[in-house]
DNA sequence: AATTTAAAGGATAAATTTATCTTTTATTTT
DNA sequence: AAAATAAAAGATAAATTTATCCTTTAAATT
């Protein structure tokens, strides 16, 4: 469904998003444990979202990154666009190069409504919403 | 979502499903012109499918493939099973190590509902059915 | 200013997926 | 029986994704 690169995303996302005003901020080698994720490709996907604003990051003595405001509010949808581009949300299931109505493949009508619902739930989950059934302790971000 | 290989798995399979009785018989070039697909990476393929009595095989001049009775019955979710494994159908789309209710990541309960609807639609979508769409002209095989 | 800390950047490597090619085996036709 | 045909099998290669490592840059502390 997603790629490992978009998981690895998100889970760092959420759990920054999961830590309290005043102590945002997160080194790599925290958010890497905290997201299951290995620490050097978790860095390189780090900085993808720090140039997307979804991340601050800051250098040096206590330096880490931090969600940022426009980041908390994001969608899930734009993680995995950002990551993993949007062919998921608009992609032919069997592989013809346009989805659509005008020429669709066997499962177009079928598939376009699964797909749809996936689109909208992951345009209206935002990563707070998310942090927050975490915070709850509704739902787990490890294993 | 699903694989190269699933999609040339799946395209090829409709495929040998439209073909009418009598001359159901097709060679492996013409499949994979037929499917979209790489010919030597779609003999491959239709190996695994041959193994797994979806598909007959015949060697030798006049030789190539059909689909079984059992295949044309089959329905698409078998197919993805095969090639593709059933994460897809059963994975925690966070990458948790298990799905579940007891221990849910914060997308489970409304990705759960998401996934059950394609289980559902590929479970209850058959080789057959997509060919009959594609053989009345409601849809199609090729770009 | 010098040292330490931590991210940025870039090079490299491992693993997986996708794709091709060559030889062997089975079958039909001559 | 010999030749021709087409799939099976296995080796190899290319492309992509995942993962690691090393050097550079920026910032805080001493
Ligand atoms: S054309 Fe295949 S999903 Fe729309
Ligand atoms: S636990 Fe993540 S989808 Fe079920």
């Amino acid at each position: 469904m997603f790629s490992k690169a978009c998981k690895y995303a998100i889970n760092s996302m959420v759990f920054l998003a999961t830590l309290p005003e005043g102590q945002e901020r997160a080194g790599l080698k925290e958010i890497a444990f905290a997201a299951n994720s290995p620490e050097a490709f978790t860095a390189k996907i780090l900085r993808t979202l720090v140039r997307e604003n979804l991340l601050l990051s800051i250098k040096g003595p206590n330096g880490g990154f931090e969600i940022s405001d426009e980041g908390r509010k994001t969608p899930l949808y734009r993680i995995v666009q950002v990551i993993d581009g949007d062919s998921i949300f608009k992609g032919c299931a069997l592989g013809l190069q346009e989805c659509s109505e005008k020429h669709p493949c066997s499962v177009h009508h079928k598939f376009k409504a699964i797909r749809d619902h996936l689109t909208g739930m992951m345009m209206t989950t935002t990563l707070q919403d998310m942090a927050l059934s975490i915070n709850t302790g509704v739902s787990f971000l490890k294993t």
